[in-house]
DNA sequence: CCCTAAGCGAGACGGTACGTCACGTCTTCCT
DNA sequence: AGGAAGACGTGACGTACCGTCTCGCTTAGGG
């Protein structure tokens, strides 16, 4: 089957060793701070063996930080009530997205991401694309049980959700609980609306 | 009145050649293709002129980038129908955000804001914090108007619209016509809530 | 006899192979130009199994070379006549040294033992001190057949004639001609004696 | 005059500084212990200052010994006596050459001119071609003096003696007085001839 | 006829050096 | 003083090579 199995193969071990050392550069020092070199000196591997794996940082940015989050699955929660379910969601994010160490991880994402299209690219079919088209079917199930009105623009919510938590992410600092509340306060005036 | 004024004066010319400079490698190769060398070199100017100017790239980029756009005044229309103001400003941003020279400009930007965290503070405080003032400022003044509802979060409200825009210049490319319908769907979304 | 000769026995096109690549290697892009992968990559062999024989670049030079022109005999002609046997000697040398190919491989030796004290005595040791004593050998033939002096210095002598070989060989670039008349002259000077 | 004085002049005791690092690093490691870093590390200097000046090692290993040597002034002593001199010049040149240090030096020479032939022309005409030429201004003087045949081939003469001096330096290690006795043999050799 | 030792192709791996590029500071001369 | 030119220290980049290693497969002789 595995058309081809010559040679030695690559250690599992080097590959771990080399995304935990990405993570706690990305965490210590910014996406800035990472170098091939500084990669492979903490993680105990030869530079070479890195680029054997990785082009380039964008990649191995990308990789280290879906490695730590990415259980593969971004089902949001479906209890009946899609309500109910958005704001738990956001809730766990707000969560997630109050540690340092996941703020950093996740502002280098959008790092690589800028930096290079191709990289943007692989980002959102891999993480990004896969979280909006969850949030698209949580709301679409809410609108055949009757909660999301039929004729709303599931997609532009979807943006504006994920959208109001990408620039929060990157443009301020705060608190679990200031974040937590501004999601709330994001999820009423979205289905509630804002005009009179 | 001027503290001191000795010496020769800056030359005008040189700071609008670095600026164009930084635009045009931006354009061209993105963030990482703008080294100070490449700029001076193109500006016809020596590097020490560039620092002597702006401390790091990071900077010079922020002001190369915001010069192209603001006029300094980020403030929205006001015809006394907010609803009608919004649109405009969303489809002037969906028609601006629509060249490829733009969408690079802006990419850019956040390339700088996601690798440090100084540049993104300045970058706040300088660009994206005073949109989101303009943007509040207009809704709060529909408040008053009773367009928009008093009980509304507008912050909340703020967070939707410019994380959508956001959310969209940096994930996907799309065309001006799609990113438009996109934009009037957020505000339909957000202004008559999506919830049955 | 043969203490342990179980397992599968090494090739010996494998041998050549090796050989056979390294002096192409060697003629096309000098010592500098030879590397062990390439050696393997153009022998169409593992790496692995060029260590196997040779334990690093050096030796493998010097048996490629050796190969090529050592028949292991480097006996002189003695047809009786000592001068005439020198000069018949110098000639086939001038013509050998006057193709680039055996230029090229000649100072790619020369490289090799310039290098590293170690691959200059296993040099001295297979090549040149055999050459030399070869020399050393004929000249005191001509010395019991009365045609060369006894008081001379044999050993000196033979350095003066290799010597004046190598020198031609690794300073300058002639043609063919021109070596071989220079080497005679050579041959004459230390024959006749230079002074009045 | 100077057309171009602009900019930062080149610091000579940084020159100085990577001269002598490069030496100490010969004569401690050989040719091949040299490394580019190394220089720059033990000179002190940065890796790019190195390759500013040098474009590679092997020009920067000619120039350092050389500078070591080269007074500019190859001149043979002119007594009157064409054989004394050549006697006192090659003693000069065994005790020179008998030092470790010397003989480490020269034998970087050597693979400096091995690999690459532009190299080697460049070590020819700075050193190898301004000896050879003030060995044959020696003898031809001497040929006018009645102290040397006026039919010897005064350019074979001298290729004799200087590649008697190479082979020996190159494949041999061995005492000042060892060296000095075979030098004497292979003047006595050339002048008086080996023949019967 | 299997068993065991070695050869062999393939390629991962830790190192070291390479030569280049970029950053930001500095020194020099010229205006 | 401003400015052009370019040297300089620092450090990352991505590649090449060295010599070792770990795979799976082949090729012999020995039980």
């Amino acid at each position: 089957m595995s058309q081809s199995r010559r040679g030695r193969p690559r250690s599992a071990a080097v590959h771990e060793a080399i995304l935990n050392a990405t993570r706690t550069l990305l965490v210590d020092a910014g996406y800035r701070g990472v170098s091939m070199d500084k990669v492979a000196a903490l993680a105990g591997v030869a530079v070479q063996t890195v680029y054997r794996r990785w082009p380039s940082k964008a990649p191995l940015v990308v990789e280290a930080v879906m490695q730590a989050y990415a259980s593969g699955d971004f089902t949001l929660p479906d209890t009946g009530d899609a309500i109910a379910d958005l704001t738990t969601w956001m809730r766990e994010y707000a969560e997630i997205g109050s540690t340092a160490e996941s703020v950093a991880l996740i502002r280098s994402l959008a790092a690589a991401a800028a930096e290079d299209l191709t990289d943007r690219d692989t980002l959102y079919e891999q993480l990004t694309g896969r979280v909006h088209d969850a949030v698209c079917h949580r709301l679409r199930v809410g609108v055949s049980a009757g909660q999301i009105r039929d004729d709303a623009d599931v997609e532009a919510a979807t943006d504006a959700l994920i959208g109001a938590m990408l620039y929060r992410t990157l443009s301020v600092t705060a608190s679990a609980q200031e974040t937590e509340e501004r999601y709330r306060g994001v999820i009423d005036a979205l289905l509630q609306g804002i005009s009179t």
